[in-house]
DNA sequence: TATCATTGCGTTACTATGACACAATGGTAA
DNA sequence: TTACCATTGTGTCATAGTAACGCAATGATA
């Protein structure tokens, strides 16, 4: 019954809930809100449990010698195989009753594994991590605890375990709020965009209109965009010109301030 | 040679790190940086650690069965006699290196404890809580650890263990940030107060000089302020009006914000 | 060649902000 | 008693930033 496939599966289940805590911090986990952009909606990656349909934020454990932040961007390479992604923790969540004890008991049950004690039915704080990436360059991949991990548009969410809603639900508060301080779009957007494309991304995220003269100047003001000599081509409208980002000035606005509000 | 009073400090000592693992979460701690303002200086509150002379944030475990801001709301109690005093979470340190185990075995080496293997040995990650409380009010206690409690400008501090350093900067600057968008000053100052009181804080805080009167047209603008039937008495110039927080406004600008810069 | 949605650039009125002036106050010193 | 003075309360003004809106240019499509 149980094949090459299934034995190699079973032996890292038994390892990561019997072992895992030799390797891991304990109590600690490190949840990630992945936005992307893509047909003007905002989305958000999430995984499919196994064996129980509910839907979670990719996250994971730090290493006893790592840096958290290293565990985040690890925890997004591994979902999304994209590196180099600014990530940014924005909130611990603390609830005594936050345990997945019953979930992954039901898990090891499903999968045929018996175990009384584990690391992992203990109680978990989690550090919430933000990451903004190009929807396009993401090659979704489901950690061993998941059947799928998709993309769900951020109207339309599913049912999801433990807090993780809220979790969801704080980033984007924590997104919209740092727009107006922040500059962001480099890693959502293409190298070379449109202005009204860009504004879109500004328009989803603050799920408001902005006036499309006054958001031009003062994006423009801040220097952190350079028109391009080329023109979109292929509109059945006046054809936009396109931008790029100026990296140099982008990092500089991330960390001193955009200097103005939307 | 040992009294009764050392012998149940040294049986404390045995149990926090003998057994300290069984009513706490592992491997995460909480840190508070509490201001004070006194004398137009803003002030932090801070341990020094027995046998060693170092200082250090006043600290804690969080309990198996406690929300995290529970926990950090106990240590503020503990330290200074202090309830209900807002308290916000402002980051995780998590660097590798976080350990205090050299510290901690020497400690236990002077209290004459022998301990191989201790849960306070291991690292730990800690999430830094600020508060800002009445200098007037705070009967600072040091804990078990720690020889003394006491105030320190925020200008002149001593050495401090491990990142504290940092950790207080951080809680610094983030103050700083959120000046602008959330009201101050509740738990800080008296009941009643005068402007120019008020304004010293902020500048104390700002680090830098705000026009008297452009500071009055704000911060009145924002309604958070009742101002008095009353004027301070025995000053060798023109009296002050006092003032008084409107618990209603300023609580709503605490959530939605000021709306202005200063 | 006219149409049309959309873009690029510009104008205007209004509001918030920084800088500063001046009179009022009430204890202090001549 | 009176002049003095540091400090407070209130107001003004020039400027910069913001919201709201106008209009011509563009280029594929009908």
């Amino acid at each position: 019954m149980a094949n090459f496939i299934n034995m190699s599966f079973e032996k890292e289940i038994k390892d990561h809930f019997g072992k895992g805590h030799e390797i891991y911090l304990r109590n600690i986990s490190v949840d990630c809100v992945i936005f992307g952009f893509h047909e003007n909606e905002l989305k958000v990656l999430l995984l499919q449990a196994k064996y129980a349909g509910i839907w979670a934020l990719p996250g994971g454990f730090i290493w006893k010698e790592e840096h958290m932040d290293e565990a985040a961007k690890r925890i997004l390479k591994n979902r999304t195989g994209l590196d180099d992604i600014y990530m940014q923790q924005f909130h611990v969540f603390s609830k005594p009753d936050r345990s997945t004890k019953e979930i992954n008991q039901q898990f090891l049950k499903n999968v045929g594994v018996e175990m009384k004690e584990s690391w992992m039915f203990e109680r978990f704080l989690t550090v919430g991590y933000s990451a903004l990436v190009d929807f396009t360059k993401v090659e979704s991949t489901p950690d061993v605890f998941s059947a799928a991990c998709e993309w769900f548009n951020i109207q339309s969410l599913p049912e999801m375990i433990l807090d993780h809603r809220e979790i969801l639900h704080t980033a984007l508060q924590q997104l919209q709020t740092n727009l107006n301080y922040h500059p962001i779009g480099y890693n959502l957007l293409q190298e070379k965009f449109t202005m009204p494309e860009l504004q879109k991304l500004y328009e989803t995220i603050l799920n408001r209109t902005l006036d499309r003269r006054n958001f031009q100047r003062k994006i423009m003001a801040t220097k952190i965009l350079k028109k391009l000599n080329e023109i979109k081509k292929g509109v059945a409208h006046k054809a936009p010109n396109y931008y790029k980002f100026e990296l140099k000035q982008y990092k500089k606005a991330l960390k001193v301030g955009m200097g103005f509000e939307l």
